[in-house]
Parts: C-alpha cells; structure tokens; sequence
DNA sequence: TCTGGGGTCCTAGGACCC
DNA sequence: TCTGGGGTCCTAGGACCC
C-alpha cells in the first residue's frame, strides 16, 4: 500500500471556537478581527461567509456587504490552547504530525496502521475526537502525498472527508484550476495562464524544459504538481533538520505618522516584542531588519548584520533605529516592522562577565512575569504607556515556529 | 480612518577573494 | 596593460502560505 496522508483543518478556526465559547454566537454570521484600529477580517463564520464576508476585507467592507455581522475581537490566547489540545488529540492516533499552521496539520501513517481499518474510519475517529472534546468541526484530506491531501481537505469543506486515490488523480486533475493547487497563488496562475496553461492536466502536459526556462527551479516543482505528484515527507514537528529563521513582530500605526520620536517609541515597543519572544524560544540572532510601509502602501526593508548574537531588546532596538537614522522619508508611515534574523538556538553558555550575567537574570525576570501577567506588564521605562495587547494572532502561528514545504 | 500579521523560500545584483 | 571567471556572502524585493 502507498503511503497515506492526511490534511486536517478546522472549519473557520477562530470563528467556530468563538461560536463554541458564547452560544449567543451560534448560527449567526460572526466575523473575528483585531484590536487595533485599521483591521481587517481574521476569521468569518459560514453564516457571514454565505453573506459575502471574506478574509483580508477591512471592517466598513464587512459591515458594509453584512450589516447584521457581529464582530469579536481576537483572543489568541483562547486558539492557541485549543490548537495545542488539538494537535495532542493527532498525536493519539500518530506520531507522525507536521503542523502546517495554527489549525491545520499534515499527519502522515505507516501502511500497517490500516490493515485492520480503513484510514477513512481513523478519520472519522479523528473527527469524532475533536468534536467530542473540543465542540468543533474540520475537514479531512486523505492521499498519497501532502498536495493532493491539502487539495482534498478543501473539496468538501465544512466538515468533509475526502480520499484521492491514485487513480483517481487524473480525473480530479483534468479541469482543476492550477490556482487551487498549495503553491500557486495569483502571480504564478496568471504567468501561467498568458502561457496558455490553466489548468493542472495542460500543467502537466506542458514541457518540463519550458517551465524550468520560465520559472527556474519552481519550473520543476510545477511539472510535478500538475501531475499531483510531490515527494516531500511529512516532517513532524520538533524534528525538523533546520529550526526557525527569524521572529519579527510588525504593526500597523493607528493613524499614519512622521514624527521620528514617535516612530522610534514604536521601535522600542516591537524590539522588547522580538526579543521576549526570542528568549521565550532560547533563540539569539544577530541580524536586524527594519521594516517600513508608507501611507500610500509602498513597503520595503533595509537590514543590518550584528558583530554577535543577541536576544536583547536594547542592541535589537539601537540596530533597527540606527537603520532608521541613514534613511530620510518624507511620506507618513502606516506600518513598521521589526525582525530578528539569522538566529540559532541559544546554547545556553553562562555568560562570562558579570553585568552580562546579571543583564541576563534581570531579562529572564521579566519574561516569568510577563508569561504569568500578560504582555508588557513590566517593561522599559520608555514603553510604559504601551500596554495594549499586541492584536490578532496570525493564523500561520505555530507552537514551534516552523513550517518547511520541501520540493524534495 | 479601505487594505493585518507572521513566516519561508527564491532571485538578482554587488562586494570580495583567489 | 583588453573586458577572465568561479565561489561565497550579503542585501533587497517579491511570491507564497495561513
């Protein structure tokens, strides 16, 4: 027997957990955003979906297509606990779960699990799990590879089960748009289709060399695609072969600013971020990235290299402004972003000098109570004004801050 | 008060070295 | 005394994902 995987995610993650919590919520068209000011839809139940409600559209878009939508704001920690109960629900059944992003995973099975049941009867097994524990619906995608898996978690949405057996591939293939594919988004669907390709069957029909001469190395992964094939392994999670790249934390500015003391108070704020997040995970990086967005949406990065590795806010901080004082703008910016890159993991050496050691303790210090109090309870005297939650909780938050989608 | 936030990967161009 | 050329590292931008 081939190799069995499945793709599991929650129907409308945030929303449904919302609707399990507060039954005045049930059956009624909801949309989960963030505290801050310009927000935009999170997460919307199918009651607002079926209303014309989308993911990514702003409030008075919302309201304007539903005026009967019923906002919440977001309240990470609440879907965070649950994803974490649900993956430990996965691991019953596997030991093999690759989490692909808050609410969703790739869980992979060797062939003896099925020679007594069908997968589809340990989905339905998962399923009732999840229902009968957490109160809330998903839907299951069962193939022989993580593509065609993702793609059939998404085919009977909500609380569907679908299986793509090997030979059923070409025929789910013959008319399926290449966009529906994990992997082609909107700039790759429309290069393809001035080529005349649009959907997965002309996909694999098209010549290798030609996508590799257009596309370069994704050229590859294409042919493969179009023909449903793609060789990466589910890599459960906490084995990767390489751990997390960066930890940056960014913020949209409730009102455009220009003001530099302003813009710099911001860049203290989101360093502390990083860097508690940093430590929290034993992670030190030594490279600085600025991000900026300017009222008309113009973004764009400039980044600094650090002579040693850090998890502290202040060298994060003095890096990110020292970037910011070689630039001169004149427009008024929306968004500013901090991240910290090229980072290992900490190897936990005592520090050598004294006041680094002490530095060290005191920082420790904080995260205990701020893991304990919530966020920013204590911090620099300069942030003591900026107490408020930080906003939504990315929907491709993982507990372990990693996704790998290899090509091979 | 139109357009969030957190990531990874790939590419292209320049610096630098041998 | 011609404009070689390979390898590696760094930076910035952009595509893609949830």
């Amino acid at each position: 027997m081939a190799r069995v995987i499945m793709h599991i995610d929650m129907d409308a993650f945030f929303a449904s957990v919302e609707q399990k919590c507060n039954p005045r919520l049930r059956g009624r068209p909801i949309a989960v955003i963030g505290s801050a000011a310009r927000t935009v839809v999170t997460t919307c139940s199918y009651e607002a979906r079926a209303l014309g409600v989308k993911t990514g559209m702003n409030k008075y878009e919302a309201r304007r297509r539903c005026p009967s939508l019923i906002f919440v704001i977001a309240d990470n920690r609440k879907y965070t606990d649950t994803s974490t109960r649900i993956f430990s629900i996965f691991k019953r059944f596997t030991p093999i779960v690759e989490v692909y992003s808050v609410d969703e995973a790739f869980l992979g099975f060797t062939p003896a699990e099925f020679l007594s049941k069908s997968p589809e009867e340990t989905a339905m097994a998962i399923k009732k799990s999840i229902m009968d524990e957490i109160g809330i619906t998903c839907s299951v995608g069962i193939a022989m590879n993580k593509l065609m898996a993702k793609l059939a978690s998404a085919m009977e949405k909500p609380d569907g089960l679908t299986v793509i057996g090997e030979d059923d591939i070409e025929k789910v293939m013959r008319e399926l748009p290449v966009s529906a594919l994990c992997g082609i988004g909107k700039k790759l669907s429309a290069r393809l289709a001035l080529m005349n390709i649009r959907t997965c069957s002309e996909l694999a029909a098209s010549s290798r060399g030609l996508l590799r001469r257009h596309f370069g190395i994704i050229g590859e992964r294409l042919s493969l695609m179009g023909q449903g094939l793609d060789p990466s392994p589910v890599v459960p999670t906490g084995e990767e072969r390489t751990g997390v790249k960066s930890v940056g934390h960014s913020t949209t500015l409730p009102r455009d600013i220009i003001e530099r003391a302003l813009i710099e108070r911001y860049i203290l704020k989101l360093s502390e971020m990083v860097a508690a997040r940093a430590r929290r995970h034993a992670l030190k990086g030594a490279k600085v990235t600025l991000t900026l967005r300017y009222s008309d949406f113009t973004t764009f990065t400039r980044q600094a290299t650090l002579p040693e590795f850090t998890d502290d806010a202040r060298v994060i901080s003095f890096a990110a402004r020292s970037i910011l004082d070689s630039m001169k703008f004149t427009m008024a910016l929306r968004l500013i972003g901090v991240s910290l890159g090229k980072v290992i993991k900490d190897d936990g050496q005592v520090e050598l000098f004294l006041a680094e050691r002490k530095r060290g303790e005191l920082l420790h210090a904080m995260d205990a109570v701020n893991d304990r109090f919530g966020s920013f309870t204590l911090t620099w005297g300069a942030l003591v004004d900026e107490r408020e939650p930080s906003g939504v909780i990315s929907p491709a938050w993982r507990p372990l801050g990693v996704k790998r989608v290899d090509v091979k």
